[in-house]
DNA sequence: ATCATTTGAGACATTTATGTCGCAAATGAT
DNA sequence: ATCATTTGCGACATAAATGTCTCAAATGAT
């Protein structure tokens, strides 16, 4: 039975959002084809992963485009905003979800990827920006540290989700309550702030399978 | 002129933050000593990625320490439990700088890194634990959740010191007012919920250097 | 049944990284 | 100055992954 390369880049994700380090034989054995015929797909190892990495970044587009993300930023409506803001967040645990491994493959380092990837973020933040403004999101944070903020929060769904550490069905709630309100108790003044010493690295829960 | 084992690391750490696919001979040149140096110090790469996923453990441990987290457990004050929390955070911030490759690194899956790993994460739960029982963490947000946004929150820390988006001296207010408060405009209705359709991967920021 | 197309198998080549080794050179100690 | 120790160099070996190629086998179309 023939594997079409569509079944053959959907197969390859799986597997290496479960083993983001296996190789073009393990890739094209989850696949169910030979390396010849993952090579008459794909020229080589770098060029699928380039296919991988812009069919992530087609998703994330897709969820700023559904989400209604530049609606949202010329509109300033402070409800339409947070709308937007939600379903992208809930569009980008499906990414995540989906492209996993995407999310800290060193391959996005190529110019046209980071490109795509700068371009994409841009309107991220332009929709942040406009968030402030329309006091949905708080003003003293900066943009581009609540992008990053994003970005770690996704980690922290794949780890969720890779370690059965929460329901899938409550990812959407804990992330959204995180992002907006975070893990204080309403009220709590924030943490003390003061500096620890020098001091642990976070959970080396990355990898983890 | 000699170089100890310890310098060594050092350069070893410095370099796989900014490149964390550099090969042994690259180390072996940030380090300023030889292959055959390296391996008359170190018996493999594997074997010096140990040593090095040790010594970020180690901080880990050790901001776990000077933060109190056992004490604050155990006393299960909430101005105790808040200082440890915050001080913990801080010291975490020092160790994503120093070791940021190792949140990424996945030789961490090796039976010994992740039981220390999982004893350190251990400790945190149950301050994460305590601190929802004194009402200083909300008790509706998972605590396995929790200490997975503490691990995204420092990729996003890490994100934010390679790509200068944040000033070093502004991340432990931002990662204190993030982690405890969000980044909604306070007293702002969390999200509206509703899930984007199947959406984008998040910002494809990972390895940016 | 026959022909065309695609695929798998596996041999072979290439590449890159790692690991080992011997010895001259450099460095350090006396 | 001499001796001991350490290091760098680079050759060599090993390993693993990738890429290429040929051809028989399998599959699909007629």
């Amino acid at each position: 039975m023939a594997v079409s390369r569509d079944q053959i880049i959907v197969a390859a994700i799986q597997h290496l959002n479960h083993d983001p380090a296996a190789s073009i034989a393990d890739i094209a054995e989850a696949a169910g084809v030979s390396r010849a015929t993952l090579h008459r797909h794909f020229t080589s190892r770098e060029d699928l992963l380039l296919v991988l990495n812009h069919r992530a970044l087609d998703l994330w587009k897709d969820a700023q485009v559904k989400a209604g993300v530049e609606e949202a930023v010329r509109s300033g409506e402070p409800a339409v905003i947070t709308t937007a803001l939600s379903e992208m967040l809930s569009g980008l645990i499906d990414a995540a979800e989906e492209y996993s491994f995407v999310l800290t493959d060193l391959g996005m380092s190529v110019p046209e990827l980071r490109e795509r990837s700068d371009e994409l973020e841009g309107r991220e933040l332009a929709l942040y920006q406009a968030a402030q403004r329309a006091g949905v999101l708080r003003a003293d944070l900066p943009v581009r540290w609540i992008s990053n903020t994003v970005y770690g929060l996704l980690l922290a769904v794949r780890e969720s989700l890779n370690r059965g550490d929460v329901a899938r069905r409550d990812l959407p709630r804990v992330l959204h309550e995180t992002f907006f309100r975070g893990a204080g108790e309403r009220g709590t003044q924030s943490g003390a702030g003061e500096r620890g010493p020098g001091s642990g690295g976070g959970p080396q829960s990355a990898g983890s399978a």
